[in-house]
DNA sequence: GGTGTTGCCGAAACCGGTTTCGGATTCTAT
DNA sequence: ATAGAATCCGAAACCGGTTTCGGCAACACC
């Protein structure tokens, strides 16, 4: 590689710690003290010279500081490709809501891929050893999480999508998802609903785990005392949503409204209402969680609760910062509530679960 | 800043090029010149520096490099967040391809996002000037395309997702959606289909242009001549799609077929259709142009040319570094042809122009 | 008025690489 | 045998920052 390229001129025109130095007087050691705090330096000193840094334009490049703090201002997102559709739909507003927060603070963001545990693992491996990040968002939180492990044993700051149990130490940034199943048992028994059914996703995933205590909440705020039979997991896809839609459908006291952990499950109960003949949103109510943008499609759109992905990057993005800064894991900890949105999927029952049933018995035969 | 947190320990056991250099008894700058192919290093030498440091696992730490080469082995990537959803459903597989061929190098990405010509251009602006990017992947080429011109003006190398008319020192990815548009307009033809509609997207994209140019390639091998009133422009969207699905279906003489060069305006064509009493894939043909994932949801699914984002990705990123390394742009150009996937909603007629005129002004009254 | 402190800054080493320069060998040609 | 060229590597400067160390002044204290 002796022949180069783009001939890259390695100051253009770039003004440096030196230049800024010169202008005042004083040396670059003495610059870089007062720029970065030290308390050897006089007030008025470190005045002269922050007003003189700005007025020059004067930014530190991050990699020439790296080489000797072993920081380099730059935060790492490993995204899962083989994942589910369900967050593939957020990714742009999510990288935006992180790309704004690293933005607005001098810092940069480094993506990279991964398709499986192992070269997820790589990935952060090779990441952190390259010094191209200082610290790691990781979506998804599982239950069991073998990242947070891996990384507090590296040393290294992260902070979690997603809470996880018992997660000493560890900072997140989460919607409250039992929140939202909770309010969407609440809503469909206010509008009348006496058997309500929930499908979850795959346990795995902590956020599944929460959501089923939430919708239990809110079965018990209503006085209704859950049905093993009207409670499903593992549907994160159309087509295991319609599955699990169609399972339900077809016993013998059908639920007339469904809670739905994800809308991309939620979206499989209409073909499944479909093929029985009934009407989503009058025979059968549907409320789903996430937000997707598929959910304004069908008709009617599928009533959910949204999740504001971009705040969710930026939040996540400006904890971690504070955290590689020296803050407190467990003190960089928040939360936000989903927002309901509705569609038209959600509305008052138009038969009893008794008579749905036969309904649906004629369709089947 | 002076209170730091996770204490950085500078050198985490990493094996750097002192490391080599001693194992092998020479100095650290020999090794350097013996990885980075200068002439004046012994083969033999050369080599048993490679194995050493490969055995040893040496990577050179590239904010290190950076400091002295100004180049950081990093690509950049600023996406538009304000843009149409097309693209959206690809950032998933685009950013794997991408990454994929970034990582296989031992190069890396850094992802900023941009809502508006200004940000973008402050966006590449400042991280030139921090050197977070040696190059960058430009998505979106537009028929006039003011990056280019900035870029070339600061001499940082780029590539276009995209071609450009009299792109001269530009290198490209791009997939011929021209040859994809006439082969749907002889698709079409084949099938019976004498009334063919062409729905373009933003003729401010260069795409727009070529696949304009493709369907009137097409129209003309099957020898028949264009019909301005059946080429409309702009939809990008399902609602532009379905506005001019509605418009072209109320002409005196409707189409029987239509060409989409976008599949989110053509999945406007459904509902358009569904309101007119039609059924799509039997009285309208449909063929839209990008594969998105939503082309599947609806029934027939959209019959559509499907583009490999994660190829492309993958393909940008490897040309782009390697003109970073040297290669003339004009050499690094490359296309690849757009995949048909048939779905359903293309079929023959099922009446001609006249009849279907006929069934749609009694559906619309 | 000597003697510690304390406050503040310059000087220089340092981080992990790259690149220039010059000198020691070896090879080739007289 | 010797001069000249070619080959190959060590030494040291260098990139743009950070951090340690030491010293000069001013100040406080007996």
């Amino acid at each position: 590689m002796s022949a180069r390229g783009w001939n890259a001129e390695p100051n253009g025109g770039r003004v440096k710690i030196s230049d800024v130095a010169g202008a005042l007087n004083l040396t670059k050691g003495t610059v870089s003290r007062a720029l970065n705090g030290y308390p050897d330096i006089a007030e008025s000193t470190r005045l002269r010279v922050r007003s003189a840094a700005r007025r020059m334009g004067y930014v530190p490049l991050s990699h020439a500081q790296a080489i000797r703090t072993g920081r380099t201002r730059s935060l790492g997102l490993v995204w899962r490709v083989d994942s589910h559709d369900g967050d593939r739909a957020f990714l742009s507003e999510f990288l935006d809501g992180v790309s704004r927060a690293v933005s607005d603070r001098d810092w940069s963001l480094t993506v990279s891929t991964a398709d499986s545990d192992v070269s997820e693992r790589a990935t952060l491996s090779r990441l952190l050893r390259e010094r191209k990040a200082d610290g790691f968002i990781l979506p998804r939180t599982m239950a069991q999480d073998p990242r947070v492990e891996w990384l507090r044993k590296e040393a290294a700051p992260f902070i979690l999508y997603g809470r996880i149990a018992g997660g000493r130490g560890c900072s997140w940034f989460d919607f409250l998802g039992e929140n939202a199943m909770r309010d969407s048992v609440l809503h469909l028994h206010g509008l009348g609903h006496r058997r309500i059914a929930f499908v979850n996703s795959d346990p795995r995933y902590n956020y599944a785990l929460l959501r089923k205590d939430g919708f239990l909440k809110g079965l018990s705020a209503c006085g209704m005392r859950p049905d093993p039979e009207l409670i499903a997991c593992g549907a994160m896809t159309p087509e295991a949503g319609e599955a699990a839609t169609r399972n339900l459908l077809c016993l013998r006291e059908p639920p007339t409204g469904i809670v739905f952990a994800q809308d991309m499950a939620a979206l499989g109960a209409y073909p499944a209402a479909a093929s029985l003949g009934l009407e989503i949103g009058r025979d059968l109510s549907v409320v789903g969680y996430d937000g997707v943008p598929e959910g304004a499609f069908p008709t009617p759109g599928l009533s959910t609760f949204a999740v504001d992905s971009r705040w969710a990057g930026s939040r996540l993005a400006a904890l971690l910062i504070d955290q590689v800064r020296g803050g407190s894991p467990e003190e960089l900890r928040e939360t936000a509530e989903a927002r309901f949105v509705s569609r038209g999927s959600d509305g008052p029952p138009s038969r009893s679960a008794r008579e749905l049933a036969k309904l649906i018995n004629q369709a089947s035969t």
